[in-house]
Formats: C-alpha cells, sequence, structure tokens
DNA sequence: TATTAAAATGTAAACGTTTAGATTCATTGA
DNA sequence: TCAATGAATCTAAACGTTTACATTTTAATA
C-alpha cells in the first residue's frame, strides 16, 4: 500500500511536461497560465493523486495559517462554547485552528505553548491555568500574536478578552441581598486565578455597598471543579449557623454544590436561595430553576479572533486592547425570597 | 519587536563556532558531542532565544508527530470526554493533537481531512458526519492510518472502535418491557448515521423478541439534538394514544425531551417512563433521575489512539481491526414501573 | 515579413532542518 | 614517536515548496 513515496510538485511537472513553477502557479491559483497548460497539469495533479504539501509550503512561506487554541478544561462546557465562536470566524478567514488542552496544569500548557512556537502557528488564543507563569515569554520572544481569554495574562502586554467578573459577582450577590438575604455565604474558586479573585471582590463590594458585614465562615475556597463546590457546600452545611443564600462562583462548582444540596437533603429554594455563576444545563432542570450569572461565550470567542487577526495582519506594533464583556444576570427561581427568612440552626 | 528575523541553527552554529550538524546533534541529544562543546551550545541557543522550526524539521523527517482529531459536534459532551481518552494516550507517546470541529458539515470535515493531509498529519482519529462520503479517499490514497471512532466508515478498511449500539438499545427497550411497558416509543436519531440505525434496530430487536407488536406512531426521528428530541416529544404527545414509556437515542434529543415533558406538563414517572442513551449531567437532577445507557467514552478514546499509533509505528499492512465496546446501563429511577400502566387518553 | 510588446513558461536559489559519509582530533599501545 | 583506533566534528546534499528573474513563445503592429 504505502509503496512509492508521495508524488511532489516535480512528479506533476513532468507527467505534464512543463516546469515546477508553472504547476506552482496553478495550485495557488495565480492566474497567468495557458488554459490548455492548466487543464494538462490538472489532469497530472488528478491522476498522480498529488496534495501539496503544506509543510513545505509553510516553511517557505513562513505563515502557516494556522492558529493555536489552547484552554484549561475541554469538560467544562464554557469552553467549547467559546471555542465555536473562535473557529467560526477563523474558517471565515481562512485560518485552521488547532485546540489544545491543558487540564488546567501549567507544566502541559507550557510544553503546548512551546510545541504550538515550533510548529510556527501564526497566533494564539489563550486561557491560561497559570496566569504569572513564565511560558509566555517564549511567545513574546518570537513576536507571536496572543490574546488572553477570559483569564488576564500579567506581565505581558497581550491583548484580552475577559469578562466582568466583579460585575457580575456584584449583580448576583446584590439581588440576593435585594431579595432579604443578609447570611450570604460565597463558594470562591482559587485565588490564583482572575476570575477566582474578582468573583470574590465583587461579593465583597456588593455587601459592603449595602453595610452587610462581612462572616469569614461564609467564604469557602475549592477548586473549580464539581468537588470543590460539592465539598465547600458540605463545609457551609456544618456551620452553627448556616448562610441563607449561596453565591457559587463557577459552572462546575454549581453542579457540585446543588449535588451536595440534595444529598445533604438542605432543601434549595426552601432553606437556601442560589445564584451561580455561569449558565448550565442543569439550571432549568432543577426546582426551583437556577438563577445564574451568564457569560456571553460565542461573543467573546469571536471578539478574540478578531483581535488575533488584526495583529497577524498589522506590520506596525500598537498598543494592547482590553476588552471587558458583561455578563447577564438571568433571574429565574432560585434566589427568589421565598420562605427563607431567618437563620436556621442545624437540625 | 519584529525586527530581525527568528535565529536558525545557522545562527547557533556561528555563535557558538561549530557546525550545524553538531548543533543539530545537540538539540536532538543524540550524543556524541563533547561535554564543553554543548555547553557552549546550549550557552549560544539561550542567548539567542533560539526554537527548533517544526516546520522545517518535519519536512525533513517526513513525520509530523501529530495526529488529528476530528469531531462532529464539540458541543456535544459526549466528545470533549473521548477527547480527552485521546489525548492522554497521545502525550504519553510524545504525538500532539489537533482537534477540528465539523459541526455535523459534511463539506467542512471534507475541508478539514484536505487540510490534515496537507499538513502532514500522521494519523486521524474521526467521527464523521458522512459515513458514506467520498472524503476519505484521499486518506486512504495517501497512505494516513485512521481510526474510525463511534461511528462507522463504510467502503474503507480503517480500523474502527464502536460502541455496540444495537445492544445497549436493546438492553433499554427491554428493562422498558420488564418494568411492564408495552406502549414504548422510540426518538431516533437519523437513519443516516450507524448510531441512529443501530438504536433502532435494537429497540426493535427487544419488541420482536418480547413479541410486542410495532406501533409506527411510536417511532418518531429527528436529528441529534435538543431541538430534536423537544418536537420529537411534541409529536408523541399529541397522539390519540400515548406512550407509558419514551426511549430517547441521544443525549442531546434527551435533554430536548426531559424540556419537553416539562412544559407539556407530561408527568416523568408518573404519566410517563423513560430511559436515554448516554449518561447527562441533568440525569441525576431530575426527579426521578433518570435512567440511562451509558458509554464508556474514556476507554473508547484510549482504544482508539492506541490503535492508531500500532498503525503508525507498524510498516507492513495487516486487515482492519474493529472493536465493539459494550455500553452499560445505568438504572435510576425513571423506568421504573411506577403507576404508570395503562394508556392514558389526552386529556 | 520583421519588430516589438506582452504573455507564458522556465531556471535556480532560497526556506531551516537532518543525516550520510568524510574529515579531523585526541588517545592509546607498541 | 608513530600508527591505529575511536570519538568528535564537519561538509554537503537532500526534503518540497515559492518566487524573483531570465528566457521563450505568442500576438499585435508596422
Amino acid at each position: 500500500m504505502r509503496t512509492e513515496s508521495k508524488p511532489t510538485i516535480q512528479d506533476v511537472a513532468k507527467h505534464a511536461s512543463v516546469s515546477i513553477a508553472t504547476v506552482s502557479r496553478v495550485i495557488n491559483n495565480q492566474g497567468g497560465v495557458r488554459a490548455e497548460t492548466e487543464k494538462r497539469i490538472v489532469h497530472a495533479i488528478k491522476e498522480l493523486g498529488y496534495v501539496r504539501n503544506a509543510v513545505a509550503r509553510s516553511m517557505k512561506k513562513k505563515e502557516t495559517k494556522m492558529i493555536g487554541i489552547i484552554i484549561p478544561d475541554i469538560n467544562n462546557p464554557f469552553f467549547p462554547l467559546v471555542v465555536s465562536g473562535i473557529e467560526q470566524q477563523a474558517r471565515k478567514k481562512g485560518y485552521y485552528t488547532m485546540l489544545s488542552n491543558t487540564s488546567e496544569s501549567p507544566i502541559v500548557e507550557s510544553e503546548i505553548i512551546n510545541i504550538l512556537v515550533e510548529r510556527g502557528v501564526d497566533g494564539v488564543v489563550i486561557t491560561t491555568a497559570d496566569e504569572y507563569g513564565k511560558q509566555f515569554q517564549i511567545l513574546q520572544e518570537q513576536g507571536i500574536p496572543v490574546v488572553a481569554l477570559d483569564r488576564r495574562i500579567n506581565e505581558y502586554n497581550f491583548d484580552s478578552v475577559l469578562i466582568d467578573n466583579i460585575d457580575g459577582a456584584y449583580q448576583a450577590t446584590k439581588q440576593l441581598i435585594l431579595q432579604g438575604h443578609q447570611d450570604i455565604a460565597i463558594i470562591c474558586g482559587p485565588h490564583s486565578t482572575t476570575p477566582g479573585r474578582d468573583r470574590f471582590a465583587g461579593y465583597l463590594k456588593a455587601l459592603s455597598d449595602y453595610e452587610i458585614p462581612l462572616n469569614d465562615q461564609f467564604v469557602v475556597q475549592g477548586s473549580f471543579s464539581e468537588e470543590g463546590g460539592y465539598s465547600a457546600t458540605r463545609t457551609l452545611n456544618e456551620l452553627e449557623v448556616r448562610p441563607t443564600a449561596i453565591f457559587s462562583s463557577n459552572n462546575l462548582m454549581s453542579i457540585g454544590c446543588i449535588k451536595a444540596l440534595q444529598d445533604l437533603e438542605w432543601r434549595l429554594g426552601e432553606e437556601v436561595a442560589f445564584i451561580g455563576f455561569d449558565d448550565i444545563e442543569i439550571a432549568t432542570f432543577t426546582k426551583p430553576k437556577l438563577s445564574v450569572v451568564s457569560r456571553p461565550m460565542n461573543a467573546l470567542g469571536e471578539l478574540a479572533f478578531q483581535l488575533l487577526h488584526e495583529r497577524i495582519l498589522a506590520n506596525e506594533v500598537f498598543s494592547p486592547r482590553n476588552y471587558l464583556l458583561s455578563p447577564e444576570l438571568k433571574i429565574r427561581e432560585s434566589c427568589h425570597l421565598g420562605n427563607i427568612r431567618l437563620n436556621h440552626k442545624r437540625s
């Protein structure tokens, strides 16, 4: 099967009794080739089953028309949605996307960046697993355009497309407060990430604006995962005085939280109110339906590619652009006042 | 910023007063270089910020260490899970994965395949959007190893890793029958796909084995999407005689179906039983919890890469291997007999 | 028909590696 | 001290394109 090696432009040229330059011209249809000659060449290509070798081409042209997308967790439904947005725009402009998943590992992320640089991608869109890492150095050195998506990259002047996490968390917390809650817990993500810190900041700001004192016990932390949300909720449940409302910082954590509520028989909507960051599939299946802070994933992806593309095309340098997109509060049922009013002693 | 072009192996060689061959040797640490020389070279690399050009390397070596993964729907949570399995194995063996999403478009799929071939990937794992398409021709011609995952590829002898869809659907239907149901509806996917056909076949077989006559009205079809499941459920709901149980062929369809049940106030577990194909996030949040046919996504991905890798390394051809993995029936609550026993006239 | 401009095609040098095979260098034993 | 050996290093030719520039062919004009 794999006998003779693949035909090259040389073979096509010979077969069509023409020079390689002419073949190249028709492959890239640059015109200036007699119709009859072209026909002969096209025929030869068909006959030999010739496929242009993009590796050789990239080498000569010094562009690959590939952009790398690096995400931290492909199993978090947020990212596929963002990726769709990027892909869609990229395809329109003739770029091909290479998607890689770091599983939140800075080591893997670093490896992937190196590979992408070696491979000569024209640009990178990244949601980093390590905002303070040194792994971006190489991108900067090589002058490869980068757009930071959803998570800030510190100490480098890349373009960024972020969500206004502070505002989102503020809105959510404010909503709970306006519904009459005073004992509002937050399930925080890692403080090593922008979203982790900012969502906490928004929570603090709302409390402060409405003159509700911070209760340290109501601040629990975990990783951005189902497990993180689950165990955080357990912790809250074991408090002497339990909160009457929970704000969860992340979609996966929300799932863990709701699971925990069920397992602990801590009744959502009756004993405890809830708002989560990010809309999730289950939000409309629980009873009551979950109120959430919803991010515009598709817009996020589209904008990210647009910025990247502009950089790729530009030949002069210009200062970084930083976009902050506002999330939208979707009020459903889980944050209503209901009959939750007083603190409940543990049963 | 992007002033002088990137340093090459030449520059490093000059800077370390050594030939490019020696530099190449240390880059690929092949040994046979005096320690002192190596140190000088490493130093030069650091100083110049040299990065090996993988494009040039691939061109010379005629291997890219990249494998392409083509999936039809990145927003279907089934695929990210499978992809994780592939990625994990690939990374272990030093391969880099390029993930592409066709959004179920045969045209896009065809484009992507061509791009991957041009880019010279060492192999491809694909869940095709068009089982009968001609887009695989080029892969075969070029002798690029291919593994078909989850969906069969007809008329080509590629390795395959499939799920025993017939068995899965059979088990589900059988379970419903054993729970006492006779009027069992199926929400089918497109018959143009293996899963679509096979799941229907499994359903038919179970009915036939238990001597339950097929009622055409209970067979509704749609696309593998939330919308497909939703409208199919609507159709069922409008029947003169409604089914007492529904088997849904696909995770997204299940979501649509459950949403429809809610909207139509067709009470799950009371008026209608349910089993879905594929475990989904919401399954444990509904009341009652959903029984499902669960596929081993991770195993699927791992096995697919393993087969691909074997082919990449092999130099002789050997006949295709076809694996059929069995799904597992997870019985929760939604298929219990409950108090559903008789056909209900429309209210 | 001879001249000329324009169009079509060809030549050859790059792009940045890897790698046979050739060459040089250091080390050892006689 | 000198071969002989083995280790270290170098030279140069690929790999398959693109493209500036040179050359040839064609068509148009006088």
